[in-house]
DNA sequence: TTGAAAACCTACCAAATCCGTAGTATAATA
DNA sequence: TATTATACTACGGATTTGGTAGGTTTTCAA
């Protein structure tokens, strides 16, 4: 397993704030008991979208968060490597403390960086606007049955 | 990371088998030499194979292991979801135990399908003999600089 | 000006996983 | 029967995962 709940229970928050941030921002507590996650954690994981600056705060009253850009201009992999710190598939991929002396003439390292090239881009060719469409199609989906 | 040494050194010691096997059977100590992997780990790791019948073995004098089928009919998906037990990047696709209440209406569950498929056929799509063939070919270009 | 609502920060912890080491038992052959 | 080799099982330290808990700070409204 690669994505660990940090990076899901992000993503999902993600959509729960394009779903319903309107023109205001959403309280944590309401993501919160909408996605079913604890606040307390959901705490801890925005800090790293914050400092990313993927999404904007205010405290206070009336607080919470909202999208900083267009849902459709967040790909999954912004989010994801961002959360997870990276998305390589094994550990010689994820940087210099990692460094193989085998590295020059190894055999494998080609695959590895294929699947990562290959995770990389379609985690990049979908953004949050696409999830949320997918959704709504499906959501009527269910009224016509 | 998803594919742990587990996986990445089977998939070392395959090769080195399908590379130096030749007719007779392969002692586990040369390939630990030659791959620079503690013999006593990769003893841990060979029963795995074996038990999906992916090597064959004789004890005593002489023994050691082989390959049970050619090298092309090995893809690098066979190797590593044998070893890992599951290449599935997240853990709601590993099965019952992980089951979630939200799957009926999951947004991002079909994301995970898909990234599970892409990383599934890439891995289909090698196999030990492609990666033996870039492995030779790359060699013969540093004898030609 | 005070209270409530909200984000922010940091410490802690149990369980699981990862990456091995170690020692003994068993089998095959010269 | 000595040697070579695999087979099996137990153990353990380090790291990661998936949170819980509690207090602090900011903002706004009544």
């Amino acid at each position: 397993m690669m994505i660990s709940t940090r990076g899901r229970y992000a993503l999902r928050m993600m959509l729960d704030l394009a779903e319903y941030q309107g023109n205001g921002y959403v309280p944590l507590k309401d993501v919160a008991r909408r996605q079913e996650i604890s606040k307390k954690y959901l705490e801890q994981i925005i800090p790293i979208l914050n400092r990313a600056e993927l999404l904007q705060t205010t405290r206070g009253y009336q607080g919470g968060y909202r999208l900083t850009r267009a849902p459709k201009d967040y790909t999954l992999g912004d989010i994801l490597r961002t959360t997870e710190g990276t998305l390589a598939p094994v550990a010689c991929l994820e940087g210099e403390q990692n460094l193989c002396t085998r590295r020059a003439d190894c055999a494998t390292l080609p695959i590895w960086e294929g699947l990562d090239k290959v995770i990389n881009d379609y985690l990049d060719s979908v953004t949050l606007q696409n999830v949320l469409d997918q959704q709504l199609s499906r959501r009527g989906d269910d009224y016509v049955i």
